[in-house]
DNA sequence: CAAGAAAACTAACAAGTGTTAGTTTTGATA
DNA sequence: TATCAAAACTAACACTTGTTAGTTTTCTTG
C-alpha cells in the first residue's frame, strides 16, 4: 500500500463534503479550508473542480460495471448471482460512503465524462436486468413485473451509502446475509 | 379548482430545475428565463430562492407526515398498513415526482426550516418503524432485522419519483399492487 | 375610460466563484 | 550544506450570484 499523498485526500475530503452539500454547493475555498490550505495551493495536485468530481465518480462507476461483468458471466444461478451483486454494493458503500453519493447525486455535474457515465450505467443495468429476466426465465424469480423487481432492489442497493454509515454495529457479512433475505425472500411471514 | 398563479409557475418550474441539476446549481436567472422573464421580476412572488425551497419541501414533508398519522392510527392490520403507505408514495410521486427530487436530494439546504424539516422526516420514519415491528410481533412479519426491512423498504419508495416519470406505461393501481408484491411477497419463487 | 394595483422591466450592488500568475517556503537528495 | 523540485503562499482576474431600488408596462375593476 503506497502512502497516501495529498491528492488522495483532496479526493477524499472533497467527497466527504459533496455529500454533506453537493457538488454544486461546495467551493474550492471550502475544500481548501478543510485541509487547512489556501484554495489556490489545491491546484498543485488538481486540475480544476470538475477534476475531482470526475475522479472520484468514474473510478467507482468503472468498479461497478466491471464487478458486474463478471458477476454476469460467471457460472452460478441467478439467485446466487443476486446475492453477489448485494455484496457487492455493500462492500463499496462500506469502503466509500462519500463516493457513493457523488455518484448517486452529482453525476449530472459531469461535464465531458458524463456520456461515459452513463455507458457505464447503462451496461451496469443492463446485465441486472439480463440476469433478473434469466432468473424468470428458469422459474428461480417471480414473474411479476421483472422491471419493478429490478427497480426495487437497484434502489435499495443503491441507498446503502447514507444508511451503512449510521449502523456501525453491523458488519458487512451479517448486513449482506440479512439484506439477501429481506430483498430474495421478502418479509412477508408464511 | 383555482387558477393557477404566477406563483405556483415559479414553484412548478423551479421544482423541475432543482431535480434536474440540484438547488445549488439552479440560478434565479435559470428559473426566470424558463418562465421568460427577468430575474428580477420573480421577488414580485416570491421573497427569496430559499423561499421556493421551502414551499416546495415542507408542503410535501407535512403531506407525508400527516397521511403517515392516519395510516398508522387506523385499525387494520400491519400488512395493510404497509400496503396504504406503498399506495401513499406512489400518489405523491405520480403527482409531483419534481417535488419529491428536492425533498430527497435538496432538504440539506434548508436553513430555518431544517429542524421543523427533521422533525416532520423523524415522525415519519418512527411510525413506519413502530408498524412494522408491530408486524413483527404479531407474526405478520418475518423478524430477521426489522431496521433492514425498514430501510429496504423505505429506499425503494423514496426513489419512486426518479423512476414513475420513466415508465408512464404503468398506472398508479397497477404499480401499487405490483410493487406491494415485490416488497411484501419477495421475489423467490416458491 | 380612468385609476390603482400587480407585475414586468433596467440597472446596479456587494459578495462570492473558479482559476491563474508570480513568489516564497518546505523538504528531500546529492 | 547547496540545490532544486514540490507545494505552499499572496494577489488578483473576470464572471456569476442573490437581491434591491426605482421605473415602466400591463391588467383589473369601478
Amino acid at each position: 500500500m503506497k502512502k497516501e499523498t495529498r491528492k488522495d485526500q483532496i479526493i477524499k475530503i472533497s467527497a466527504k463534503l459533496f455529500k454533506e452539500k453537493g457538488y454544486a454547493a461546495v467551493t474550492m475555498r471550502d475544500i481548501a479550508k478543510a485541509l487547512d490550505i489556501k484554495a489556490a495551493s489545491l491546484y498543485n495536485h488538481i486540475s480544476s473542480k470538475q477534476d475531482i468530481l470526475k475522479i472520484i465518480i468514474i473510478s467507482i462507476a468503472e468498479e461497478f460495471t466491471d464487478k458486474m461483468n463478471r458477476i454476469h458471466a460467471s457460472e452460478v444461478s441467478c439467485i446466487e448471482k443476486l446475492q453477489q451483486i448485494i455484496a457487492l454494493h455493500i462492500d463499496i458503500a462500506y469502503r466509500n460512503s462519500y463516493g457513493m453519493a457523488s455518484l448517486n447525486n452529482d453525476w449530472m455535474h459531469l461535464e465531458e465524462q458524463m456520456e461515459y457515465y452513463l455507458e457505464l450505467r447503462n451496461s451496469y443495468e443492463d446485465n441486472f436486468r439480463s440476469i433478473i429476466n434469466k432468473g424468470v426465465e428458469f422459474r428461480e424469480i417471480k414473474s411479476t413485473n421483472a422491471e419493478i423487481t429490478l427497480f426495487s432492489i437497484l434502489s435499495t442497493l443503491r441507498s446503502l451509502y447514507l444508511w451503512i454509515p449510521k449502523k456501525e454495529d453491523l458488519n458487512p457479512e451479517e448486513l449482506t446475509e440479512n439484506l439477501s433475505q429481506v430483498l430474495i425472500d421478502g418479509i412477508l411471514n408464511h
